[in-house]
RNA sequence: GGGCGCGUAGCUCAGUGGUAGAGCACACCCUUCACACGGGUGGGGUCGCAAGUUCAAUCCUUGCCGCGCCCA
């Protein structure tokens, strides 16, 4: 069947994908082979393929697939979690699609919805994977054939599990802790998933009347001590980006050097806001915390609802208030305002009170309840503002926390939840990138690394959500929990009778997915599987989840399993927009992967990604680049056709066929140097090594060179020979274009029902044969050296010439004779020298090759071109004969570098001698 | 404020202590029996700036300028 003349990557893609996943052909059975395994980062079940997974993936697939030629029992894991939050707000969104809410079922009809939802849309990126050509094992622990998922029963089991044990060892508790509240998602999220951004906000500058009112001398001076400004106060001034939380003060706070206010700390001030009557009076203290130089130098402290105070408030027992429900609105609940002030002013005077008590105090006036806490901050301006009491506002850009997933602004607020004592199980991660058992590639990310695990905090893991793995804690009426794998041993260890309410709450997604390369292999059962393919041997995933994802896997991994989770971390970097600028989808600028591979082929698009990936770089997307890789497929089926019309087709050795002619032996020779060349580059993981290496060869050396050379002349042994280089080819390039090399492969002969994806890695057997290429090598630059002339003399490339050798070339003429004829297009050789006249002058390897040229050519035009030629080498020698005449070179250089210097020398000279005594022949 | 990275041909990017590379773009030539998504030939770079180390610096060191990212 004759070939197509172009090839249509669309009308192969899908047929492959399909063949080699319903043939078993991810992951063939070989029981007796080196395991070699990758977990894929699972992507939200929620998510459509972007270009970021392209690159991500199709690293991931060029290495599986190479250790998969190479032989071994090469396991892709791939599956998908179960995004708590995406996925329950992409449920809820449908519902509001219909005038419902979540609210409207219970929460187990709620999460049938989800699992409906998951069934009808989720397997969307599943599927996009394999448009990719990505060769992961699908069926592994799946139950529908789309890989696993973070909630399946056996994964389910194992979160369950390891909450327990950690709870059991300590490693995880309940505690009261200011968190990132998310008041849209009502839910608590990480520190990982708060951006913080610089948004225009405002500084109000209030007055805080000293109790009683008191006076003080508050005196500014320079660094020499001389007076700047001093008068009278009443009033400590505060600032403040967030006047509502004022409400909740406990204290102001100064530096302990700050001699401004060193007469009043200790003594009371008043927060200038809420019923005159009621006035809370909270203490001035001293902290290392307040900036002398920066506002007033004077800071309220608001434990409750900042990061900062929360700090400050714990170093001094000061209490926390707080001011706000779940939805960032001013507290409703409680006793009346005059009561909670009552009691915080006793508080605020020394007596005691448990941490519950001061939560359950409400020191929202009657005015601001209820109200939004924006527009309590308005209310609250005004207020004071009305009063008197307000010094200046200023325009100022502030820094505000926002949710990744809500976009809303988060609100610091103190409520009681579950923390992984990420501290201690970042310690054996931290050790085993340090002894070398996990290598960072690039090295440069350790430090990265290391400063965040160094800095580790407490690791909030419990969401207010519905859907995702409900912790497995018991509550007794009386306060005690008890944390159990099932609710019945929770209950026999609560003892008979006692009535127990389990945790409303659910798991961080990151928590399932730390678990995911031991958990995705049947643990916490002790399988084959498991025992096989943990560690893993490498993980490949964006620097942008090292934090989220990479570092809990370690700290999970080294716990549970002693053992580091992989054996190489690689990260990679960002798929960027043409311009350079970060894709984002508010700014318009995404690339959709999938109209890539229609426009492109996935080949294209794959050999583009591992091409672009150098270490440590992003890559910007480059549609003029992606073209030519299209294009280099095309050159790859073009190729194969014309061996196919010569009736070259597959080969059926390992082993490089027996050859004899100089272009067979040196083909040969060719193909073990790339081998080696991509073995070099893959062991580095230098994906754009590796992908260079096989372009270069494919096109500069087989077809530019190769085909051309044996056109015309293909006997049965350069039969033999193109066909095995061929397969080489097909091979070495599958990894990164897997379906044109195995739709090529198949095409190319009767493979046996041996596909190219689980064929063999090149092993020529041959080394490169020096007289050979030596031969070639001469030939191709005779070629170089008399298209040359001939272009820049102005005669047609097609024109046939004579040449005039010496006689020490007759042999290789011999053994080249014909490619001499075809593609250097020469007539006749001689071996007499050249006839008088006007004749070009080629200097090959330092040997003079004369072309006459009476009455063809322009005598003048060859001058200008030996004269260019002449001043070339005339300037390299003169370059190099000046660092010899340099004795601190010659004394102090590396020998070797002195001998090349030399050498070169010598060479340059007597190519300068050739091109002078070329100009005179000429006349 | 702390940390990391980048600045090499018009563009996108490799690279090395000893004469600077690729792809694309550009110019010219070629409808040669695989391929015009092709073939051939060529032009184009004081390797961000300055100083230092060295026989020798695009590469090592320091400073500066510009750009980006992460953390606080």
């Amino acid at each position: 069947m004759p070939m197509e003349k172009t090839f249509d990557p669309a009308a192969i893609e899908a047929k492959w994908a399909h063949e080699w996943e319903s043939r078993g052909l991810f992951r063939p059975e070989r029981p007796n082979a080196q395991p070699f395994t990758i977990v894929n980062p699972p992507p939200n079940v929620t998510g459509a393929l972007h270009i970021g997974h392209a690159l991500d993936n199709t690293l991931q697939d060029v290495l599986v697939r190479y250790e998969r030629l190479r032989g071994k029992d090469a396991l892709w894991v791939v599956g998908t979690d179960h995004a708590g939050i995406a996925t329950q707000m992409v449920v809820e969104r449908q519902l509001e699609a219909r005038q419902d809410k979540r609210t409207n079922y219970t929460r187990d009809e709620f999460v049938e919805k989800v699992w409906e939802w998951k069934a009808t849309s989720g397997g969307q990126i599943t599927r996009q994977l394999r448009r990719l050509g990505c060769s992961m094992d699908w069926s592994l622990n799946s139950r529908d054939n789309n890989g696993q998922f973070t909630m399946d029963p056996h994964f389910t089991r194992a979160v369950i599990k390891v909450f327990v044990d950690l709870h059991r060892q300590g490693l995880i508790y309940r505690d009261k802790r200011l968190v990132n509240w998310d008041p849209k998602l009502k839910t608590a999220i990480s520190d990982l998933e708060v951006d913080a951004r610089e948004v225009n906000g405002h500084m109000w500058h209030f007055k805080y009347p000293l109790a009683g009112g008191e006076t003080y001398r508050y005196v500014e001076r320079d660094g020499d001590g001389t007076i700047l400004f001093e008068e009278e106060r009443d009033y400590i001034s505060i600032a403040t980006t967030r006047p509502e939380t004022m409400l909740g003060d406990g204290a102001v706070a100064v530096h302990p050097d700050d001699e401004r206010y060193r007469p009043i700390v200790g003594k009371l001030c008043e927060i200038p806001v809420g019923p005159k009557e009621h006035r809370r009076l909270i203490p001035i203290i001293t902290d290392d915390y307040p900036d002398p130089n920066f506002g007033s130098g004077a800071v309220k402290i608001t434990g409750a609802h900042d990061e900062n105070d929360y700090g400050v408030a714990q170093r001094n027992g000061i209490p926390m208030y707080r001011l706000m429900d779940e939805v960032a609105a001013m507290r409703t609940d409680g006793p009346s305002y005059a009561d909670a002030a009552a009691r915080a002013k006793a508080i605020a005077m020394g007596e005691k009170a448990s941490a519950a008590e001061i939560d359950k105090l409400n020191l929202v006036p009657e005015a601001y309840r209820g109200l939004d806490r924006y527009e309590a901050r308005e209310r609250v301006v005004a207020d004071i503002d009305a009063e008197g009491l307000m010094i200046k506002v200023e325009d100022k850009l502030i820094m505000q926390p926002f949710g990744d997933r809500g976009g809303v602004v988060i609100e610091p607020m103190l409520t009681d939840q579950w923390y992984v004592d990420a501290k201690t199980l970042a310690q054996p991660p931290m050790q085993a990138v340090r002894d070398g058992r996990i290598r960072i590639v690039p090295k440069t990310w350790e430090k990265t690394f290391f400063n965040w695990m160094e800095n580790i905090q407490p690791w909030c893991v419990s969401r207010q959500l519905w859907w995702g793995h409900r912790i497995p804690a018991w509550y007794a009426a009386d306060g005690r929990i008890f944390v159990a794998e099932t609710e019945e041993e929770a209950q026999a260890e609560a003892g008979a009778g006692v009535a127990l309410t389990r945790d409303p709450d659910v798991l961080d997604t990151w928590f399932s997915s730390a678990l995911w390369p031991f958990a995705t292999l049947g643990w916490p059962d002790d399988t084959e599987m498991l025992r096989r393919h943990y560690p893993n041997d490498v993980l490949v995933s964006g620097f942008d989840i090292l934090f989220f994802w990479d570092a809990r896997m370690a700290m999970q991994g080294m716990h549970f399993m002693n053992e580091v989770p992989w054996k190489t971390l690689y990260l990679h970097g960002l798929v960027r927009a043409p311009d350079g600028q970060k894709m984002s989808k508010s700014k318009g600028n995404v690339v959709d992967p999938l109209g890539l591979i229609d426009q492109y082929g996935a080949d294209a698009l794959r050999f583009f990604m591992a091409a672009m990936e150098s270490q440590g770089r992003d890559i910007k997307m480059d549609d003029a680049r992606l073209a030519g890789y299209r294009n280099f497929a095309t050159k790859l089926w073009n190729a194969a056709r014309f061996c196919e019309a010569n009736g070259i087709s597959a080969s059926t050795s390992l082993a490089a066929p027996a050859a004899s002619l100089p272009v067979n032996r040196w083909i040969i020779g060719e193909v073990a140097d790339t081998v080696a060349a991509m073995e070099k580059a893959f062991a580095a993981f230098r994906f754009d090594d590796a992908a260079n290496a096989i372009y270069s060869f494919a096109w500069d050396r087989f077809c530019d060179w190769y085909l051309e050379l044996i056109k015309g002349s293909i006997d049965e042994e350069t039969k033999a020979v193109a066909g095995w280089v061929l397969d080489q080819i097909l091979v070495m390039l599958h990894p990164f274009m897997p379906f044109i090399t195995e739709e090529l492969w198949t095409g190319l002969g009767d493979r046996e029902g041996y596909p190219l994806i689980t064929a063999k890695w090149p092993e020529p057997q041959a080394q490169r044969d020096a007289q050979a290429s030596a031969d070639i090598d001469w030939l191709i630059k005779l070629v170089g050296e008399l298209r040359g002339a001939k272009a820049e003399l102005g005669l047609p490339p097609g024109a046939r010439l004579t040449a005039h050798f010496p006689a020490s070339l007759k042999g290789r003429t011999d053994t080249l004779a014909a490619q001499l004829d075809r593609l250097a297009r020469l007539d006749a050789i001689h071996f007499d020298p050249a006839p008088a006249g006007a004749s070009a002058q080629l200097v090959v390897e330092g040997e003079t090759i004369t072309v006459p040229l009476e009455g063809v050519i322009d005598t003048a035009a060859e001058r200008d071109r030996l004269s260019k030629a002449l001043a070339a080498a005339v300037k390299e020698r003169d370059s190099l004969a000046g660092r010899l005449a340099n004795p601190n070179f010659v004394d102090r250089a590396k020998p070797e570098a002195v001998e090349k210097a030399r050498a070169d020398h010598d060479a340059k000279a007597a190519e300068a001698d050739r091109l002078t005594a070329a100009l005179a022949r000429l006349g």
